[in-house]
DNA sequence: AACGTTTCCGCAATCGTTTGCGGTACCGTT
DNA sequence: AACGGTACCGCAAACGATTGCGGAAACGTT
């Protein structure tokens, strides 16, 4: 059976459309008798309003979406988690797209969001990304756009983020206070911000310990992009390298750098300590279980949708100045 | 700036809005000259087709919903890669909702699915159902919907699943090859046919054995909902029975179990074995790996997208058949 | 010259809903 | 009786794109 429309209801009460949609809308101008009858036969017929219409009407899409480099195990269930949660419980739905960590997914992701008038979108940068022009169709088209966590050097957008140099600063402070001197910083790919920041926040922490072994040409900074790859490059440098402890900048490096340390290191007592920033879900599975800056993906889900719905309810009247907001983290050590 | 539609196009240019439109979608009716010129003022106005009219004149909307109990960093984000590939790629566009593993979630999605005229959906029930009532609605408009993962007892719609009892007694089996004799099962929800159907497989391999420890009411099953939990109720099992080794049904409920064992038990030399069913990607991450039924979610959800998919290119002219696919497992041990 | 074909384009309706602008009753007031 | 006011509802346009149908040229054929 076709799905009933606005037109069903209104032939079948002898009404007009119109009559119909202010009826269905409470609004004064119809009366409480008409009112009901529509309901009733709204009820009968099994009516149901079509977004689609609404939406072409209103020239919006009720749709809000989510632009990430890929989907891991690692921070991102916990992240869209926090953001779908605040969506939906404001009337929108989430789309979840993937740039695949290329720019050209990117700019297709952002296609698609100009093409099906998306209303608002969170987009975690990609690692290829070096400037944010294309946003700035969307951005013309007044659509609210906020970044989180992978983002670059700018002022423009809205963009909710942990303060990367400090929570490695606090990881690598933690591990020379625990007693460490030989420390490897494993970071993401070169290309990330978020790469250089943590990698200035463990620069910060060795200098300031007088720890010079590590300076910018040290060979105790390891980059890698994916878990296995960690764990490859890792066991070839344990195998010409001392080490008292690894700070990893992310989870799936950690695991890719416990991994490794499993493999090569067979006795128990000599196990280099481990460190990360993490949301802490992983640290609960490993054990020992593993000392991190906790971050909230979570959490920082939750700030960046709720900044977004901020301004979508403010609407295009209101201009709200672009802000960074930063997400506290703190030391989880056992 | 406003956006420019296909009008904008056309008055610029003084023909209608119709040879605009046909221009674009590469009519014949069109001169290549006017071709031309119309792709030209497009570009020059940077033109780009407004989907919501497009989707409301063929009353589709280019979306997949995807409907899942709850994001967890286990299984689901190997899924949702593997689904959001396969339906980008045939240029639909990814809805995530979430149930929150209740009925009445799993109502209201359906809902928002039948409101926004959504095209194809995908559905993992939540614990709490126990038939498809309210996918009646939705089946009646012609929307293919195909179940995955977690189901029930049904033939009336195409389902993508692993055997899960064969998977259980794969597992299961393998510990008592391997010498163990009591063995504790680790299952989800009671409420869920996929514990039921795993239960089975647990009991079959036992029953073969003639482990009759383990009867219907044994003592050696434990139901939890959430890795937390698991852990508790695994802790203080552990404290009045002797184990050989568990056999646990998600990875969520092996990381519980691990958990449980590393705080009970000091030494190392007694711990229980565990062998899980999983995706392989906690087993990489665990230390000894663990022995697992891998069940890859990447492909469960490739395939359940494409089985999507094939209905959608269908269209309502052909009836296929529902189908039960079955996915191949095979156990990783080492 | 009359007719048939082909080429190319516009008119207008349609998808389902919303809303500004009216218009018709009906009421009570003077 | 004339007027103002209120209550209630319909007309028609609008959102942007698509498409069946028809029509006007231009061309070729007999």
């Amino acid at each position: 059976m076709k799905r009933a429309t606005i037109k069903d209801i209104a032939s079948q009460l002898g009404v007009s459309p119109s009559t119909v949609s202010r009826a269905l809308n409470d609004h004064p101008d119809i009366s409480d008798k008409v009112k009901e009858e529509v309901r009733q036969v709204a009820q009968a017929l099994n009516y149901h309003v079509n977004l689609t219409a609404v939406n072409l009407r209103n020239n919006r899409s009720g749709l809000i979406a989510l632009i990430i480099p890929e989907i891991t195990m690692f921070f991102f269930p916990s992240l869209i988690k926090g953001i779908e949660e605040v969506v939906s419980a404001n009337g929108y739905q989430l789309l979840v797209l993937q740039s695949q960590n290329a720019l050209a997914g990117e700019v297709a992701n952002l296609r698609v969001c100009a093409d099906l008038s998306i209303d608002g979108i969170l987009i975690s940068l990609s690692a290829q990304t070096k400037d944010l022009d294309h946003l700035q169709e969307l951005e013309a088209a007044a659509v609210p756009i906020v970044l989180f966590d992978k983002s670059i050097e700018q002022t423009q957008f809205d963009q909710v983020m942990i303060d990367d140099e400090e929570a490695a600063y606090q990881c690598v402070s933690y591990l020379i206070k625990a007693g460490a001197t030989k420390i490897c910083a494993v970071l993401g790919d070169q290309q990330l911000q978020m790469s250089q920041l943590r990698h200035q926040g463990f620069q910060r922490a060795m200098e300031e310990a007088n720890i010079l072994s590590n300076g910018p040409n040290s060979t105790y900074i390891i980059h890698a992009k994916s878990q296995d790859q960690c764990t490859s490059l890792v066991i070839d440098w344990l195998g010409n390298h001392e080490v008292d402890a690894f700070f990893c900048m992310s989870d799936e490096l950690s695991a890719g750098v416990y991994a490794a340390i499993n493999t090569t290191t067979g006795d128990n007592k000599h196990k280099p300590k481990v460190i990360g920033i993490s949301d802490g879900h992983l640290p609960s599975i490993l054990s020992p279980n593993l000392d991190h800056y906790r971050h909230s993906g979570y959490e920082l889900g939750h700030l960046a949708a709720e900044r977004l719905i901020l301004r979508l309810k403010a609407g295009r009247k209101q201009t709200i100045a672009p802000e960074t907001l930063i997400l506290e983290g703190q030391l989880v050590v056992g």
